[in-house]
DNA sequence: CTCAAATCGGACTAAATCGTTCCGATTGAG
DNA sequence: CTCAATCGGAACGATTTAGTCCGATTTGAG
């Protein structure tokens, strides 16, 4: 029940990148001197969100990278998702074996908590987190899942 | 943001307990049989559990352990906490040195994240769970959280 | 067109945590 | 009082994880 310092860190760094987002591009570096994170560290983080999609990497002498979308419409759990893969509690989810196969009875439930935690993780954007003032929608953003339990419950029954 | 394989087993083995409740006392060699898990690893879950007041011990010959409050009661929430200690996604937020103090803008968020979290999974009870047919609750139980991120956000700020 | 600087990308090593196993302390029954 | 069965805690091994390093690629200037 606790994230991976990776995806913590992945957190700090995209809401620095997001703070110089409208300044343009920034670089590992930078970002790693902003945030007080060893730069390595920042470098496969910078990796692994760029292969997701979430950072737009621009390579050679005086490249750099920029958000790929806007701050908005990225949220924890996006980040959550490039840096540890998708969200779930149990390794029964991913790949998938119980030694209990079909004793478990608890199995079936796993993804309808696992969505939950998702939705909730996925209601809140970077901006929320930045502190942006240019964008104001903390609590109409939120309220977009209001019972993200009820919603799951009914479809996985 | 995956719960470790000690905190998933726990959830099965009270909820093989929650089964066992009505019956009485088990012992932890009954649930392992039970549940399939390895013996000691039911052993171990069962002094945390019991450490945390969720089960009640009882030692000595033909003792056993039973749960401590109805079923109905403990939530998935309560678990996970028992044996992974409180739910808390950074590790700021448990002793807490981050590297980087004043630049962290994120970590006075991640309390209410984290509450969000624990609100979602203390929605979730163990009859839920054993499919146990004695107590019928599942909506109602869980449309007790319908914003848990509004209530928090409020909080904190 | 060639050179050089700066960047990202992947692979390796070391550490910490987690999972498993074993042994001792405690308690109730015969 | 003796015996047996159980929980409780401690040590070992394995796996995942965090951190560090070096190489490949790309672009700007000369």
């Amino acid at each position: 029940m606790r994230l991976s310092n990776l995806a913590d860190y992945a957190v700090v760094a995209m809401c620095a990148a997001a703070r110089h987002c409208g300044g343009g591009r920034t670089s590992a570096a930078a970002l790693a001197a902003e945030t007080g994170l060893p730069v390595p560290t920042v470098q496969k983080l910078v990796s692994k969100l760029s292969a997701a999609g979430l950072l737009r990497s621009t390579r050679g002498s005086g490249g750099g990278l920029q958000l790929a979308r806007p701050a908005a419409s990225i949220s924890v759990a996006d980040i959550v998702e490039a840096v540890e893969g998708p969200i779930a509690l149990t390794a029964c989810a991913d790949g998938g074996e119980c030694n209990v196969d079909a004793l478990c009875s608890v199995r079936p439930h796993w993804p309808m908590i696992n969505e939950a935690l998702r939705g909730t993780l996925a209601g809140i954007p970077l901006t929320q987190l930045a502190g942006q003032p240019a964008t104001p929608k903390p609590p109409p953003a939120i309220a977009a899942q209001p019972d993200p339990i009820r919603a799951l419950t009914r479809a996985s029954q």
